[in-house]
DNA sequence: ATAATGTAGATGCAATTGCATATATATCGG
DNA sequence: CCGATATATATGCAATTGCATCTACATTAT
């Protein structure tokens, strides 16, 4: 390896951090989840983005570059998410290799009620631990690696 | 939900930026690492803390702690590891209970060899994309989280 | 129109993870 | 010393992930 292409001791030092504080704070976010009896965490993140979007209905592959889920585990998550009636798949006339992914009235209420443990978590893991120009900050920087 | 609880907008876009960026990185480096045939990137963790430990060696607790992996999970990366030739267990002789686990030669060749790949990655994908400054103060505010 | 190529999404199978619990000591209170 | 409790690690089993590939339809070039 030549020289330059040697982290430096502090991009290393980011990395590592990086890659630390996202299991601790996965972990214990996690873990409120589990006290709460709510359905596994990432399941959030695709109710939210339908509940977001127009309708409440997104393409697999949409979702898919907003959540950055590898395409065989979406398809997979949804399978469970519709099992459970929270989505519910639909035709898409278009293009018939397509389809849409509809979050259900019961999928708007599971996102709200898993929010309502979320939105704590994050204040008591990440909002309580830094000031909020530090938090501006942290987010900014991590959107340079986005 | 109370309002106290609700997290700010810099909190939540920390967050999530953390997460995004996590995922966004590390699968970029995984991708090299298979670029490169090399085992899964989780290996490194455990090699290097082997390597960096007095003797080449650690408890599983002691590793557990350093990497934060759940313990049934590091007990089987062990048994992969030892199964590859890349480390051994060994009898902890004042607690029966416990082991050594306990980095070979062709542990040590194969983390070096690891990081031939991973440091170039970090430098392409972390290092590169933060001017030095930034880097400290990104790994500075992620150690508030860890 | 057709063959070649590209895209959306699903799926079989092996590997890994998570959960619960097991096993084998060790330690502690009486 | 003895039973109760705690600690270190392993493991059976179900759920999830990753990989490779498949199916079905769409687009492009000839």
């Amino acid at each position: 390896m030549t020289k330059s292409d040697e982290p430096t001791a502090a991009t290393t030092r980011a990395w590592v951090g990086l890659m630390r504080a996202q299991r601790s704070v996965l972990s214990a976010i996690e873990k409120d989840f589990k006290a709460a009896g709510l359905p596994p965490f990432g399941w959030y993140d695709v109710l939210w983005e339908l509940v977001k979007a127009e309708d409440g209905r997104l393409r697999p592959f949409e979702i898919e570059a907003r959540t950055l889920l590898a395409q065989y585990n979406l398809s997979r998550l949804i399978d469970r998410l519709e099992k459970e009636g929270l989505v519910r798949r639909e035709a898409f006339e278009e293009d018939a290799r397509g389809c849409w992914v509809v979050v259900t009235e019961a999928g708007r209420a599971m996102r709200a009620r898993m929010w309502e443990t979320y939105g704590p978590s994050i204040t008591r893991h990440v909002g309580r631990r830094l000031s909020e120009a530090e938090a501006s900050a942290l987010a900014a920087l991590l959107s340079r690696l986005g």
